[in-house]
RNA sequence: GGGCAUGUAGAUCAGGGGUAGAUCGUUACCUUCGCAAGGUAAAGGCCGCGGGUUCGAUUCCCGCCAUGUCCA
């Protein structure tokens, strides 16, 4: 915890602020108001903004926002703007969450300078932990704008601090009209992210405005300061961290009854509309309801039950049953819900998510099934992108109609995909239930659970058609964290930080990528690697391999097997010690045609990237990439299966790129001015660490790189596209070859179609031709003989049955038939036992084959085929079985056919 | 990245170590002035691909390819 000094300001003396000891919850906070005794924050405190505004008039989103920019604007602060919500920049989190997240981890740990300082920036963010009670609380959102000032402070430069913060925004709400007696400050310890520190969170009527972080903590195993179970250090860097919800101010200056009605009523007139619900939306009494509604949840920490408890005492308010209510308002809430997820949509898709199952993808899909079944309940028969195309149009996107084209076409294929999901769902749900319906049992949970897991089917869609079937269904509260509990959490391994002694090694690659050999003093040795002063060799990384080569030192060589890069220094692993040690001076050779091979292999990389981007459109993404001496790959976003048409089209344009003969141009730029330059395409391979970042750019594509490379696109010879594979919903992987490699590549499938031709003695084009007439006649062919394989049984059953004998009255047939195989024995044999003959034939086709069938009369008489089989498969070294009218078995040992028979009648004999 | 599931006729699916099935659709014929319906019959299958086990694999095992889905 902090200490009162932590929060005793000059600017709250001033102003002739006291702290204050809650008298609800216990917590401090800082108020001018002498007789208030509660902090401000439910539960302490209710709602008191609904149908009371705080503010002197009512504001829009657009209004509110750029009265909050200009205000810092004019206070000395530089307006920002926005990040993308999806965090490209970041590796540990999916979603822009809080307009501080724009700048971590860099900027925050001091590494990077912040774009300006102090700052300001509304930033959209999208947080779906609280998915569920969207539109059901009043106050839950997908997506809000997150306001901010950040201050970027260190210890030999403080702009400002907690003083001037709290002044700032305090000054803030008194512009916009609020009662000085009516804001709090409620001191609340931050903690997150690996940083901590004190905050202060501004209430007013009830409504958490803003949050004040001061962070100067971050945390260290041991540190000197305990919050929240966690130890923490002074950082050296302090930064002001503010969160103000644009949302919740509009919603506080109009004291609407939820916050959808303040910051949405265009769009919720709109989709009401369309859905058939205006007028209930235009009741007042439902609006009275939907106020308690938003008052009361605001006085809770929301999760199933409580909601549910909820409205129980809402309904017992209103003097009505709490089904009645339910039926009410369900449907305005589905209303506010598809506005709120029509807007996270809108955002998420232009700013380039591809749904998918995996990763920020996974995300996109969710929200979007999770708004097709709102619209679903309400009956909403409108394309789900005409909804999202709305909200398009609202947000800050200039070119929102291209980015719309793409849009749609995605979620098209979303919706389409859902749909067909749910069909083949409800399927498998009729079956499942009409299944437990018979035995007159409840669909079990477990089987619930499949449905959703494995197929996709929410429990509620599959409870309601499962229902109308006439089968029960358990279905628990906890439904979801059960589905959670059935997967087994993977362990996460995080890979140990290698602490490596000595000096960063100078990399000379950068500066002379063509060279071969260097001069260089060995640093030190370290667990099988050597360690240089400087050198040429490219350790792994970025999707590049390593280079090999030697390290020669008077006479004596040493192989360099593998390179790899520990915090700048780097390690050369080579296959022997001896004879080298710290202050030798050896020579370093690398193996040029390795190096020449990957670098092409690199920049074509970048080309077939940038074709890509051409060629399927501005949403694609890198999402991966490898290079090896003799191919690659590229992983992208793309919403669909690349077509061997487009595959074509990307080949193309990427060796036109290469006979355009473009210079490659690389140069190392200060991060936020490179940031600044090219945005944050410049990060499709990952976000690199450190100040200066090497910026690659080969035609019009522009990629922060760390790679060698060549110095010309022409250098790369020729890109040779081998396939697309499907690697992820959502994610295509190109493999290509580049350079010689290409040319091998070329090669080995003219190989391919010269000898697949030579084997037809055609000419290659016309192999398609004469394939397909092949295997047509090929089909043919197959069904001929089965054609004559019966006829051939039909006379066959002639000659065998002259050669009938009588046991104990039973018409038996025992015959060895030659080379006839399986099948043929089996049409013979089975024509024989429909004329009530018991039958055992034998014939050699790769090994012994015997085939035994029994008719009417044996199997009264207790004569099972299988018996014969195993009796007779046994003298020809094999085994059999079946069923008792026909079973077939056989043997390696051709020669014992003969006894096999006898052996197969002998048991006839016996149980005749 | 991890889990679960699926791949059989044009479509939807059943089956299961022993001669591949149903329904719909298709075609022909019957019936009709004609159509629909009905009746009869037929065509249509590398049982996703490759390997292994086996006398025998569509079925079991392994790998691959394709697809769906849940979770991080």
């Amino acid at each position: 915890m902090f200490s009162e000094e932590e929060y005793k300001l000059e600017y709250f003396a001033s102003e002739g602020f006291h702290r204050q000891k809650c008298d609800s919850c216990g917590k401090y906070f800082w108020t001018r108001d002498r007789s208030r005794k509660t902090c401000g924050d439910p539960p302490c405190d209710p709602y008191t903004f609904i149908g009371q505004p705080v503010f002197s008039r009512e504001y829009g989103l657009d209004e509110m926002r750029e009265l909050y920019l200009s205000y810092f604007e004019e206070r000395g602060h530089a307006r920002v703007s926005r990040y993308p919500v999806v965090a490209r920049w970041r590796d540990d989190i999916y979603l822009t969450i809080a307009s501080i997240a724009d700048f971590q981890p860099f900027v925050t740990s001091g590494m990077v300078p912040p774009p300006a300082n102090p700052l300001t920036i509304s930033q959209p963010c999208i947080r779906l932990d609280d998915l569920d009670s969207v539109g059901r609380s009043g106050r839950h959102l997908t997506t809000f704008e997150m306001m901010a000032h950040h201050v970027f402070n260190t210890r030999e430069h403080e702009i400002y601090w907690k003083d001037r913060t709290v002044q700032l925004c305090d000054e803030l709400l008194l512009k916009l009209g609020a009662d000085p007696e009516a804001v709090t400050y409620k001191e609340n310890p931050w903690a997150g992210g690996g940083n901590a520190g004190p905050s202060v969170e501004v209430m007013m009527g009830g409504l958490e405005l803003a949050t004040l972080v001061f962070m100067d903590l971050k945390a260290t195993p041991g540190g000197s300061i305990e919050i929240k179970g966690e130890r923490y250090n002074k950082m050296d860097n302090y930064i002001v961290d503010t969160g103000y919800g644009l949302e919740r101010f509009v919603w506080a200056s109009r004291g609407t009854p939820t916050i959808y009605d303040a910051i949405f009523p265009e769009m919720l007139q709109k989709v009401s509309e369309m859905a058939g619900v205006s007028h209930i939306l235009s009741d007042p009494s439902c609006a009275e309801i939907l106020a308690q509604n938003a008052r009361l949840a605001g006085m809770v920490d929301l999760e199933e039950s409580s909601l549910r408890d909820l409205r129980g005492r809402i309904a017992s308010r209103l003097g009505i049953s709490a089904e009645k209510l339910d039926q009410t308002i369900a449907p305005v809430e589905r209303v506010y819900a598809v506005v709120d997820h029509t807007r996270c949509l809108a955002y998420m898709l232009a700013d380039g998510i591809i749904p998918s199952n995996v990763k920020s993808g996974y995300l996109a899909r969710l929200v979007i099934r999770r708004t097709l079944r709102q619209m679903r309940d309400l009956g909403l028969d409108v394309p789900l992108s005409e909804l999202v195309g709305l909200q398009l149009s609202g947000l800050d996107y200039p070119d929102w109609k291209e980015r719309l084209a793409t849009i749609q076409e995605i979620l098209e294929i979303e919706e389409k995909k859902y749909a067909e999901t749910l069909e083949k769902g409800q399927r498998l749900v009729r079956k499942t239930a009409q299944h437990f319906a018979r035995q007159n049992q409840p669909i079990p949970l477990q089987d619930m659970i499949s449905l959703y897991d494995t197929h996709g089917i929410p429990p509620e869609i599959a409870r309601e058609s499962a229902e109308a079937l006439g089968a029960r269904v358990e279905l628990p509260d906890n439904f979801y964290s059960m589905v959670a509990a059935s997967h087994i959490k993977a362990e996460k391994v995080e890979a140990e930080e290698k602490s490596i002694p000595g000096e960063k090694t100078r990399l000379l690659f950068y500066e002379k990528p063509f060279e071969e050999s260097f001069q260089a003093v060995v640093q030190g040795i370290f667990e099988g690697s050597v360690i240089l002063d400087q050198t040429l060799f490219y350790p792994e990384g970025g999707g590049q391999p390593a280079d090999h080569g030697t390290i020669h030192m008077n006479g004596s060589t040493w192989t360099v097997k593998d390179v790899q890069n520990f915090g700048g220094v780097v390690l050369h692993q080579v296959d022997k010690l001896d004879g080298i040690s710290v202050g030798d001076r050896v020579t370093g050779r690398i193996d040029m045609n390795r190096r020449l091979a990957h670098a092409r292999h690199h920049t074509a990389t970048h080309l077939v990237h940038d074709s890509a981007k051409r060629v399927l459109g501005n949403h694609v993404w890198q999402a991966g990439a490898s290079k090896s001496e003799d191919r690659a790959r590229l992983d992208i976003s793309h919403y669909k299966r690349i077509t061997p048409r487009e595959m074509k089209e990307i080949e193309l344009e990427a060796n036109r790129r290469v006979m355009e003969l473009t210079a490659v141009d690389t140069k190392f730029l200060p991060r936020e001015e490179a940031e600044k330059l090219f945005g944050f395409e410049l990060y499709q391979g990952g976000v690199p660490p450190g100040k200066q970042i090497r910026v690659v750019k080969v035609g019009t594509d522009i990629e922060a790189c760390a790679g060698t490379h060549v110095t010309n696109t022409g250098m790369i010879g020729m890109i040779k596209i081998l396939r697309t594979e499907r690697v992820q919903d959502g994610v295509e992987r190109i493999e290509f070859s580049a350079g010689e490699a290409a040319v091998l590549r070329s090669q080995e499938r003219d190989d391919l179609l010269q000898d697949s031709a030579d084997i037809l003695r055609v000419p290659p084009e016309q192999l398609p031709r004469t394939a397909s007439r092949f295997f047509e006649e090929w089909k043919e062919q197959q069904k001929e003989i089965e054609r004559l394989k019966e006829q051939l049984a039909r006379s066959r059953k002639e000659k065998l049955t002259a050669n009938a004998e009588e046991v104990g009255g039973l018409k038996v047939v025992v015959q060895d038939m030659g080379t006839a195989d399986v099948e043929e024995l089996m049409k013979a044999a089975s024509l024989l036992a429909e004329q009530d003959y018991v039958v055992l034939l034998g014939g050699e086709s790769n090994g012994a084959k015997l085939v035994a069938a029994v008719g009417k009369s044996g199997l009264e008489k207790g004569i099972r085929a299988g018996d014969i089989i195993k009796a007779a498969a046994r003298l020809v070294g094999g085994g059999g079985g079946g069923k008792p009218e026909m079973a077939q078995g056989g043997g390696p040992n051709a020669a014992g056919l003969a006894e096999a028979l006898k052996a197969g009648l002998d048991t006839v004999k016996a149980r005749a």
